[in-house]
DNA sequence: CTGTTAGCGCATTCAC
DNA sequence: GTGAATGCGCTAACAG
């Protein structure tokens, strides 16, 4: 281990001139810093940093909570996280949870233990343990794309209730009025918001809901399979299917097919996200777009405000969503 | 901040009293084991990881290099390896390359200055800088999937040349005679021993191969669909596409359908890694199967072998993969 | 079994 | 502009 001492003698010069140049090369003439960097080369010295970390107190790093990797969804955030974080010099650590509150709290402590300065969290849980609660009040942390009830920490969001209006909006227009939901997790927020945003459009139609024809309980491939097959046990069949994200609706798909049944002849299906695969599917998949990659690194600008003690403008942005009508949804089928 | 010594002062011991209680708590009496665990809940106290990684040397954590984050295969690999490194108490630093030299180098100096132990690269490239190389020669390092030229590193991957063989017999068992191929990037080994593979079967049933049947040249979706259009301005259209990833073979299916064209009735399409999204796209694509989250688990253990010093077994590991037959593949048409 | 002591490698006062 | 000295928070060696 060559270390900082090895290298002041090198140069010929004190530890704290060798730091000094390495940190802030204004301080140092430009002789010194010479002398100095042929020294750091010819010793391959690299500073530790460990230490210079303990002395700032600062690790630079900063975790991601994500409940999964293989939600691309997920990816495409973290993905602006990193950018972002790359950008200014900090690091991700990576915590995939599994949906696990053993593991959440393991990877949160990790604040509590320097090991990071901030998280992130992509689900809606809280992520620290009862013991931890009392310390995490004043540390840095942001929630991304989902909310954490009863909490005053920021978040980045969309307004996934003008969202569902928009889905609501489309479907109707295009003539349909028998509908099948399929969820993911029903205790988040955003599924709440979501499904009064698609409920009050309803409404507003005279169009009835039946709550037969709610089904589904995770963001799962899995789910849009079980659901359609639910969905088509029903006496009144949909002709239109809301998927809440686009890995229910290629389970959806795959298994209207499966049947025998056309999209979107038969029934339109619709989805939430725009996952990068959605453009591609057969047919493609008209869904909701929400800027994933933008999200993480706002999520992160904020959560580094926040590292520095910088006041926030406000706690809570919304950001844009945007319809994307592809061929899986059309005309309602007309009666038989 | 509340350090060990306020804990300490609390309890009434000496600070290395609570630092065994808190790192091997059968060296205490249990009577001072309650004393202090009592002082350290009062005081909130939490060790700063940070400290006590300077003192040991070591951080137990490791950088994955990753050249995007969008390709699920990979996710799933850093799946693998997350979840064994969570096993052994490491954690995952996520070094997005973008395929950029300098990022890969900016990440892997991480590893020099003691901020990660270790490194697991996913792609083919040395990650070092010139400037670094030399210091580079005695880190831990691991790759996957692919594997670096002229270097030394273990790594884990699939035999591609028995894997490219099974997906053109599979073909021919179909009767096809006229393929195209559309790869990803060239430069690499897993190319090489792929399409020699696919080759080295063609040449035993003495069918042709023309260059003009081989494009794409990178791992993206657009690469399927700018393969397509290239492959079939072709004098003799190929009724078999064999793409090098799953992503290019979305990209294909979609061109095809596109062109009103079917599958596999006009073309037949087959993939490499069997990602998730794969099984349900319509139709089902045929693909070999890579064990990707056993891959990253694999890694990481050989990995850390290498940051204990413990002697290696073997530096090269093959997994077994599996054809896994879908519909995207079928009968070459009959001659018209 | 516990306390004292001495560092880990570095950054930052304070003199000069 | 530079050097000497101090300490970040913790762990490990040694004594007792």
């Amino acid at each position: 281990m060559t270390n900082i001492k090895k290298v002041s003698e090198l140069a010929g010069v004190s530890t704290a001139t060798v730091s000094r140049t390495l940190k802030s090369p204004s301080l140092v003439t430009e002789k010194t810093r010479e002398k100095v960097m042929a020294a750091v080369q010819r010793a391959g010295y690299r500073p530790n940093w460990l230490a210079s970390s303990v002395k700032t107190g600062r690790s630079n790093s900063i975790v991601v909570l994500v409940p999964n990797l293989v939600n691309p969804f997920f990816m495409r955030i973290i993905e602006g996280i990193e950018q972002a974080a790359q950008e200014q010099g900090y690091s991700v650590l990576l915590g995939d949870t599994q949906g696990k509150g053993m593991r959440e709290n393991e990877y949160a402590s990790m604040v509590l233990s320097n090991r990071a300065d901030g998280l992130i969290q992509l689900d809606h849980s809280f992520p620290f343990s009862e013991n931890d609660a009392s310390l995490a009040d004043t540390i840095p942390m942001v929630s991304v794309c989902e909310r954490i009830p009863e909490k005053r920490y920021p978040y980045i969001e969309l307004d996934n209730y003008a969202a569902g209006r928009a889905v609501m909006n489309h479907l109707i227009s295009y003539g349909h009025e028998h509908f099948g939901f399929i969820a993911g997790q029903r205790s988040s927020q955003i599924f709440r918001d979501r499904f009064a945003g698609m409920k009050s459009v309803m409404d507003e139609e005279g169009l009835a809901f039946d709550d037969s024809m709610l089904v589904g309980e995770s963001y799962q491939i899995d789910t849009g399979i079980e659901g359609v097959r639910a969905l088509l046990d029903n006496a009144t069949r949909p002709t239109a299917i809301c998927c809440f994200n686009d890995d229910i609706a290629l389970g959806t798909m795959h298994e209207i097919h499966r049947q025998g049944l056309r999209i979107p002849d038969d029934i339109s299906v619709t989805g939430f996200d725009n996952v990068r695969v959605s453009a591609y599917l057969n047919p493609p998949l008209t869904t909701i777009d929400q800027p994933a990659y933008e999200m993480g690194r706002r999520a992160f600008n904020v959560l580094v405000q926040m590292i520095k003690q910088e006041p926030l403008k406000r706690s809570r942005e919304i950001l844009p969503f945007q319809l994307v009508e592809r061929e899986s949804s059309g005309p309602a089928p007309s009666h038989s």
